[in-house]
Parts: structure tokens; C-alpha cells; sequence
DNA sequence: GCAAAAGTGTTTTGCGTACACCCATGC
DNA sequence: GCATGGGTGTACGCAAAACACTTTTGC
């Protein structure tokens, strides 16, 4: 296929750690449902056309803004660029994805298309956007280890059950809480504010409460191998 | 400023360690020297602007084998997107950037206005190039540690410290030859041929021939931390 | 008291670094 | 022989995982 011109767009990942029914809470992203041809009734990422005068993260920020009624992301970063010229029909159409990130609580209005899936079972979607979220969630999962990224998805305090369990739904595995304290601590990622919650109807002693020490990305585990001699 | 369109160009940050004149080779970067205005006389990452008929990776390779001969790419990946509006003047572009890897041996002819630099002494950069080559660097130094990503600027066979100085002109510190074998042996990342090498003129024992078990990107130490129950 | 949940102490393990020591070659 | 570079063996350290045990609550 030959094209005139080419468009650029911009889509956002953006995933949330939610409680949907069941008992754990799971990592969810943001769809929105076509309403018009071509595949009408698969799901999209939010997103669209970048403006002349914005740079792509302005964009991001904006359209999540206008489209979806959300203003909440504590985190958002490139991902990789979509450039196949038939990804979609049309108009040859780049496409540049976003990951975003936003905390546990909040739970923003949508739009009544707008709607948060688990990321374990995705509706049909639209053109090449499933394979973005993929890749984001990939991007997410790696960074948890390394990164201090869980910030963004935990709530500003939070007792360590809770961070457990958002850690668990991102990376879809246990994760054993003595352990994700210790290694948070040592790392200085999450400091103690020095209360303490209230325990549950069930009894129990009552949690700690923490709090991530940033709340912007920084790398807490540089070197995996190969380090320079101390 | 406002735009009437936008366009789209591919750069590439193209690394191979070289040896320059000094007894220990260098990681260099391939770039060209603008001849017109504006910018005359600053020096450029090769690349330009996508057709409408090609994706990203595809145009990259072309312009490269174009405009500056280069055709032993072993490993190319996408590093980020540059969208400032103003960040070339004229018309709004929009730059996707590439990290490549040639192998060390190779000499590939070039162009007379093209020329290899060692990363640790740029010249004076075109717009925002500066900062790509320092992207590229620092997602190579991070690969070079979790990835089997050193086979795309090692020979095809090689002596280990042949590799030590690949190693050490990349990640820019003396790196240990005897760990570097260890490390690399245990994660399956290279392997012996079973011939050894010639001693050198001034003696020593022979050394045995490695080649790397794979020539496509994999990651050899996936979990920094927080890795799943075993 | 007992169950439930949180937190601490201790052991084990795997991996990478550092370093001492042995090996094979040229001259 | 001896210098030179290559390779192996081993001790050390660190960080994380695993798990037993203690603490603090509700009922």
C-alpha cells in the first residue's frame, strides 16, 4: 500500500491495580470500546493524533485528560514506536505508546465506552493494540525489580499487606511480604511514617504504615552483573 | 511556533569498538558532518527521512547501507522518540532513534564527510544529538550486563582478552577477564570452539577460541530482585 | 485462651568478585 | 631459565529467599 501522508498518534497503557469482585485485586488497563467501523465493538488504547505545537508527553497527558476523565497518572514513560505502514487501514499511521501508571484508590469517573480489564483476560482488540499492552506490562514487570516504580501504583501511605498484594497482581506471582519489606528497606524505596494501622475485624496486631521515600522513577539496583571493582 | 506538518525522521546511534591510534580500542560512534546550513560544521547521526512504503527498522537499515555504506548491522533496536516541537528548526520533525551495533573487526568503507568518534570525546553535536549518543550509550552499558547483547560488537570468534577489551572500551572500566569467562560461561552466553589461539610474539600460553552461542538479543539474568518462588 | 495478622531473627543459597596459584608458550 | 599471558581453584561477601518464631491485636 502506498500512502499520501503520514499521521502520528500517540496511545497511552495505563494500568491500575484494582479489585474487580474477586477477593485479590488485579493489574487492569484502560480500554475504550470502538463505536465506529473499522472493528467496530474491539477494544483501543486511549490515544490519538499529536497536536503540531505538543511534544508526545503533553499529548499523552492531554487526550487521557479530555477522553477519559483521567488526571491521576503518578507515572508515565515512552515505550516503543508502531511504524508497520499497514497497522492500520487508511492513513499511514505511526504510533507511539505510553506506559501509564496510577495508584491503587483512585478511582476516576469514565466515560460510559471506558472501561478497566484485567490484563489476564483481554477483550478482542483493535488493530495492533494488543501486543502494546503486552509489551507494556513486560516493561512494568521488569522495572518493579529494579525500580522504585511500584510508587506509582501504591496509594501515598499504605500498610505492607496492601503493597504485597499490588506487587502480586503486577507481577503475577506471590510475593512473600517479609521479604518485599526487607528488600524495599534496604534499598530505601519505602521508609516507616511511624503509625500504625488499625487492625482488621478479624484481630491481628496492627500493620505499620509506609510510605514510598520518591515519588518519581529511580533506579535502586544498577548493576546486575559486570560491576566495576570497588 | 506552529506547524503546518509534521515529519519524521529515523536516527541512528551506531557503536563499534575501534581501535584509534591508542593501545586499548575505544567505543566509537558513526556520525557525518553537516555541510549546509543551519549547523554547518556540526556533526550529525547518520539517518533521514522515512518513506511512506517502510516501518522504522527497515528505514534505518536502508539509509545507513545508502548513505554510509554500512551494511554489517548485528543488532539494531529502538531507543526513544524525540518529539519537541522545536527541536530542528523549520519544519516540526519528529526523530525515532536507534541504537546499532557493528562487529569489531569490520572496516566498512565510508563516506568522505563520515567519520568514526570515540564516545568519550564527542565533537561539537547537531540539534539535539548529544544527548541521543549519551541514551544509547547508557542503555548499551545496561544491556551489556543483563543481555548476551556483546556477540553485535564482538568478531565471531575471539580470544577472551579480545573480549575483555570490548567489554572494557563499552562499559568504560578495566573489566577482569578471569570473571568475565565465569560469568559469561555459567549463563550459557559464550562457549568454546575447542581450538586455541597463537601466542603472541612476546610469548605466554595459547588461549582457547570462544564464539557466542547465540548472534540474536536474549536476556541471561532476568530477575534482579523479586524473583518468583522457585 | 485462641485465632489471625504482622513483624523479627536466623539459616541457607546462589552468584559474583578478588586473589592466589598453576599452565603453556617464546626467547 | 624466565618473562609473559592464559587459565583454574578457592575464599569471601552480599543480597535475597525460606522459614521458624515472637508480638499484638479481636473475640
Amino acid at each position: 500500500m502506498v500512502h499520501i501522508s503520514t499521521a502520528h498518534e500517540v496511545l497511552a497503557v495505563v494500568f491500575q491495580v484494582r479489585r474487580l469482585g474477586t477477593p485479590k485485586p488485579q493489574l487492569s488497563v484502560l480500554l475504550w470500546q470502538r463505536a465506529q467501523e473499522p472493528q467496530r465493538g474491539a477494544w483501543s488504547l486511549p490515544g490519538g493524533s499529536l497536536r503540531h505545537d505538543e511534544d508526545m508527553t503533553s499529548s499523552v497527558r492531554r487526550q487521557l485528560a479530555e477522553k477519559v476523565d483521567l488526571r491521576e497518572i503518578a507515572h508515565l514513560e515512552q515505550l516503543a514506536v508502531f511504524s508497520d505502514p499497514d497497522r492500520v487501514p487508511a492513513t499511514r499511521t505511526i504510533a507511539s505508546t505510553f506506559l501509564g501508571l496510577v495508584p491503587s484508590p483512585a478511582t476516576p469517573e469514565l466515560p460510559p465506552d471506558t472501561r478497566w480489564h484485567p490484563v489476564s483476560a483481554l477483550p478482542p482488540m483493535a488493530f495492533d493494540h494488543g501486543p502494546m499492552v503486552t509489551h507494556a506490562h513486560a516493561r512494568l514487570v521488569a522495572k518493579l525489580s529494579y525500580t522504585n516504580i511500584g510508587f506509582a501504583l501504591a496509594p501515598k501511605e499504605f500498610v505492607l499487606s496492601t503493597l504485597r498484594d499490588i506487587y502480586s497482581a503486577a507481577l503475577d506471582y506471590q510475593v512473600d511480604a517479609t521479604n518485599l519489606q526487607r528488600v524495599l528497606q534496604r534499598r530505601g524505596v519505602i521508609t516507616r511514617t511511624g503509625t500504625t494501622a488499625q487492625s482488621g475485624r478479624s484481630g491481628g496486631r496492627p500493620a505499620a504504615v509506609f510510605r514510598f521515600a520518591d515519588s518519581q522513577l529511580r533506579v535502586t539496583d544498577e548493576f546486575a552483573a559486570l560491576r566495576p571493582p570497588s
